[in-house]
DNA sequence: CTGGATCTGGAAAGCGCATTCCCACTGCCT
DNA sequence: AGGCAGTGGGAATGCGCTTTCCAGATCCAG
């Protein structure tokens, strides 16, 4: 038993192909209520399921949004991940996913995976990179996304628009103040601070990171702190380890020196919550206590880790909110009529001062 | 201008759309040398992205693996879909996602939809429900899966076989040893434990919860210990955490009762890693402190939460293999000739003690 | 009653590609 | 030299559906 088509539908409700298609989905024809229910009853007595593939290669458009991220078991992604999915659902549109580790050859793959699939639009998260090394990558994911957008396609791109990317028709951002946010969080954290400052950042080039260091260090600056030293290593998890352990190594080195005294206390920033959770873990392995020797702050308030204790200080981020307004940006009907055809609502974040830095 | 079409790129080489064709595409037959090169060249002149649509629908079959989570953001499923992502990209084909919450009735629909898109195979993870509220609509799923068996399509069933399927060609199962494995983890932990223990399990019903729970109270029979009260709940954090406070209101009334002495300690048991999380993150705040006022354990081995303090006692599961094998298992030429066509790999766990069950 | 306007269902032409025939050649053996 | 298998390319058909375009029916006003 093949599955059965519409024209067998048709035949069985003795009526034309064309008349069986106006009633099973949404033409502007309604045909006669007798036809369609037989149409209707012959559809259902023979278990008919519409082959989405004809379908969109008769209308060209497939119902389908992509999805790019760099890891889909990243809680970060995957909350993210949640509000596509969500925002899909409403639009009655399935998500195609594609992980690529965040490098930009594999994203341009994945573009023209979603092309050749005639997704109707496409969400990337996941920093951008500026890294010398992917400056072509970059161009030709540019080149590959104008080309889609070209064709029709609508693409949101989280947090920043693709390196070299042109603004064409159908291409939005969703902005996230990285920055700004990043500059509250230092300015909070230097209200109740005299000691140093350090950053666990990301490698050097990629944009979110450099955002979260940029903008922290302009909030130190602003409350009147020297810069705080930068500590460059990879984005995720183990990355903060590493740093953590480099660290604990300085603090208890600092601790030695004036005697185990009240020297100049260290309060890291990392710029993500896995890696901050990483170096909580790197120092208590070394055996040093947060927030008693060291205080540290992350980045996103990654739900997973709210039990996380000492409860980490960092900033809110609305993930799922995120993918759903990058969906909805990029859905049939996005607000275009008003001219200013990419408005995306702008994302908060919130900072979040909790235990980590000392907060009761 | 509108993306190219097989037949520009056979005018533009001056060769007919079926020789284009053989060339673009691994074709039985192979047009000679010149021709070739100049239809590759003419198709990447015109920046020409096949149509996977209409590939799709001429030789029916659509490169698409479909996967039904119940959340994407519960780290569970994130693991598993990670794996699946991988294995998918061995065999170059995209996964489409769904999200169905664990209702079955949305399974069915989310079965229809990649029905629908005539993907290839499916994978489905996620505990089965055997409540009777979703009897019916386990039938319907069932039935949904049997008719997409029929027309060729593979499944893969994470855990167990969907309630009232029949095991048709192509219906795989991937089985995870949840009550051998709740088992192991009951008789290790009994060893070195003479206190009570008590359960935080999930709704009535839901198998994975049932296994996990049945298996522990096997295992602590067989250490001689008397059954465990069980505590039903929701499958998630939210669930654990309002356990967790049930029990720390019972641990305090036992300790007041014996002056803060040393009565019969708590060893709880969440089916679960999240809930035990939650549970952990209640009777913190509720002022009690693991292992010291009771002690804890989980299942899954959660990676985001390796990090959590004190570590979590739990049964580590290759989430992300079982993904793979899951895929694996739904790919074309999946060890079929050897007669015993669903012979999925056994999936291990592993018992694995940590500091919340006092382990140094 | 009649003319045009409106509505309804059907026939047919694609959507972009794979694939089955089919034909024109080439080279080879008898 | 004639017939043969073998080869390489093109014409045509169909995958399952949507969507014009058409023709017949229905309706209302004049």
């Amino acid at each position: 038993m093949a599955a059965s088509t519409l024209t067998e539908v048709a035949r069985l409700a003795g009526v034309s192909p064309a008349t069986a298609s106006r009633v099973l989905n949404g033409s502007a024809r309604k045909p006669g209520k007798d036809i369609a229910d037989r149409v209707r009853q012959a559809a259902d007595s023979l278990g008919y399921i519409p082959n989405a593939q004809a379908q969109g290669l008769a209308k060209s458009s497939s119902g389908l949004i992509g999805l790019i991220v760099h890891d889909i078991a990243d809680p970060y992604f995957a909350a993210i991940a949640r509000g596509v999915q969500d925002a899909a659902r409403e639009q009655r549109r399935m998500v195609l996913l594609a992980t690529t580790g965040g490098a930009p050859a594999e994203e341009r793959e994945a573009v023209a995976a979603f092309a050749a699939r005639r997704a109707d639009s496409i969400v990337i998260a996941g920093s951008r990179s500026s890294r010398p090394e992917d400056v072509d990558d970059n161009a030709e994911l540019a080149a590959e996304l104008d080309r889609y957008c070209r064709n029709g396609g609508r693409v949101a791109v989280v947090g920043h628009p693709v390196v070299g990317a042109t603004a064409s028709e159908g291409y939005h951002v969703v902005a996230v103040p990285n920055q700004e946010l990043a500059g509250a969080l230092a300015a909070r954290l230097a209200e109740n601070w005299d000691g140093d400052f350090v950053i666990v950042g990301g490698p050097e080039g990629l944009l979110t990171s450099d955002d979260r260091i940029r903008g922290f260090q302009e909030g130190l600056a602003h409350a009147g702190h020297a810069p705080a030293e930068v500590l460059r290593t990879s984005f995720n998890r183990s990355g903060g380890y590493e740093a953590g352990l480099e660290l604990a190594a300085r603090i208890k080195a600092g601790q030695a020196e004036d005697g185990g005294g009240s020297g100049r206390k260290l309060c890291i920033f990392a710029v993500n919550d896995v890696m901050a959770i990483g170096a909580s873990a790197a120092l208590r392995a070394e055996g040093l206590r947060i927030p008693r020797d060291a205080t540290i702050a992350g980045f996103d308030d990654i739900e997973t880790l709210r039990d996380f204790r000492p409860a980490l200080s960092t900033v809110r981020l609305p993930l799922e909110d995120i993918g759903r307004l990058a969906t909805r940006a990029t859905a049939p009907g996005a607000g275009n009529s008003e001219g200013q055809e990419d408005t995306v609502p702008p994302v908060r974040g919130e900072v979040t001062l909790r235990r980590s830095t000392g907060e009761a």
